[in-house]
DNA sequence: ACAACATTCAACCAAATGGTTGACGTTTAT
DNA sequence: ATAAACGTCAACCATTTGGTTGAATGTTGT
């Protein structure tokens, strides 16, 4: 009932969520660090990373007191594949890659 | 505020929504017989097609009492284009993303 | 031993989501 | 003219979601 698709997706559509995962992209983090760029509490975020683990998006370990998340990027590959089906998209729009890289990562 | 990307992973979320669109990709349909595979109510799949339609997935076109829905599948692709950073591509591995782009501009 | 730090838990709240039913406006066919 | 088909609207309902606060649980450094 509960289709791996359902949780990447609708982790996916919140976006505090999509601004961690970019964070993530970057480096490993601690949750608080994580935390510490947005508006909200530290709470809403360990919430938003439980969201994500669900998923299978990130992962967390805990090393000392400090918990550590890690960005699992094959937990999007079967949700980008289920898009592929709809694309006559290519494989890699080049363009718009780039734009991301630049905005997103830089 | 309300990010495109919100509305494209809110409505590809759902299952209903997601199979909606597997049909879609065969052909257009109208609303009647987008309903009829499923086991709820015909005002129910209507919200779906409005979610549907918000986030740009879909097109609806009414022709007499008829009204068609159509796959709109460039929608997608900002979606697509933002997973991709993620999931095809090892994000850490910027060299490998240079060695990639040289190979595909070549 | 103690205080500070890192994170979660629990209770609560408002708003959004996904569904129902029945009434309603159009358009088509007889 | 009337009835049937197509689809939406409005009101309602239960559940989920995304946030808050304050207390609680480890863990670390002094």
């Amino acid at each position: 009932m509960t289709n791996p698709l359902d949780l990447v997706f609708s982790a996916l559509a919140d976006p505090t969520r999509r601004a961690i995962l970019a964070m993530l992209l970057e480096d490993d983090m601690a949750v608080t660090d994580v935390a510490e760029p947005f508006d909200m509490s530290l709470a809403a975020i360990s919430k938003h990373l439980v969201v994500l683990t669900a998923a299978g998006l990130i992962s967390q370990e805990k090393r000392g007191r400090v918990k550590w998340c890690k960005l699992e990027p094959d937990a999007m590959r079967e949700a980008s594949v289920w898009m592929q089906a709809f694309g006559q998209m290519d494989a890699v729009d080049l363009d718009a890659f780039e734009a991301f890289l630049e905005h997103e990562l830089k």
